[in-house]
DNA sequence: GTCTATAGAGGGATAGAC
DNA sequence: GTCTATCCCTCTATAGAC
């Protein structure tokens, strides 16, 4: 059968992959089991591998997963507004909106990243494609306001900006120090914008 | 007995500490066993508990290890130098220095307390000690600058800006990203020892 | 296609010999 | 004070009943 289907299993393995994405947020990926997922997916334990091979291939679906969403939360912004600077400010609205998650749990890609970084290599490059979606819009919006060769630079910058606010501010749990970077942010973004280059 | 003593045991105990602080950064404070630090440590697995009352136990102490090391790289910095720009310039420096293994493994400080914020709370509230020390660091030499009640905001926002790089230079396993944010955070720091307040 | 049972390895922690 | 042996638990993964 080549044409996608839509049995019961197919939508049994969206509910495996939305919740593994949740509990290795919360919990990080190898610290989370089968039985963790089982439970929060309400399948049986035992039922894993006949919907995955192994657990490094639900974290790859996972990620592929995760890319989608990333993708439609663009896709939003990108219908909200067609001016270049304007679009860039949604990065702000999203640290906004993810506050208290990200208070709670650091920020989901960057935190996933730098557990699969330590032993995990293969898994790690998958995870970064998280990453790549974000720079990659970045980097197009930065190139449209005339920073050429500089705008993918420029765009990683952006990204660890934001990176470095979540780890402290999950760190010591201070969503004050979260509001007063996210106006950093969002004030460094408007200056990009408006600078001649 | 009150006073220090300096048996074998005690040598001993740092060894493994030592030992614990490494496999930590590199492989991650869950995902390292007792049979990882007895061989790398050269102890027989069992005598752990003769050492230590836990796991948790060792963590403490581990990471009050690591706070004594960042206060001995400070004392040196604060003798190289009195002048507050130059010594805040030691940052860079700092980061220059451990650039190979933050760009393999990530930030140690970062990352621990990352990994324990997930789950294990208490934890990651003995290991943001680490960050305190830094902290309150940069907070005095801005203080002085005559930052007054701006400076540990600030303190937090430059060590933010730190750990951004660490996590994007690692995820992408890119040097020269990080060479790129060591000059602009050098930058930072520049600006802010003269701009007048 | 769904589930139970369990294998096999490795984890943290403990008891007790020397 | 040092080390061996081992307990009990949980993990990933598999075999095979239904």
């Amino acid at each position: 059968m080549t044409t996608a289907s839509s049995k019961k299993s197919d939508t049994n393995r969206q509910k495996i992959i939305a919740a593994a994405f949740d509990l290795f947020y919360h919990q990080g990926f190898n610290q989370t089991s089968f039985s963790d997922i089982a439970e929060a997916a309400d399948f049986p334990r035992g039922n894993f591998y006949y919907y995955f091979k192994s657990k490094d291939e639900l974290l790859k679906e996972v990620v592929q997963y995760q890319v989608e969403r990333i993708k439609q939360m663009i896709e939003v912004w990108d219908r909200a507004s067609s001016d270049p600077a304007e679009r860039l400010l949604f990065l702000a609205k999203m640290m906004e909106e993810s506050r208290d998650d990200v208070v709670r749990y650091g920020c989901p890609l960057g935190t996933l990243t730098a557990e699969l970084g330590k032993t995990q290599l293969g898994l790690q490059q998958e995870a970064v494609h998280m990453f790549d979606v974000l720079i990659d819009w970045v980097s197009a919006r930065l190139n449209e306001l005339g920073y050429a060769d500089q705008s993918r630079i420029l765009a990683m910058h952006v990204i660890a900006r934001i990176q470095g606010v979540t780890t402290m501010a999950s760190a010591y749990s201070d969503s004050a120090f979260m509001d007063y970077e996210i106006d950093n942010i969002r004030a460094e973004l408007t200056r990009l914008a408006n600078r001649d280059q």
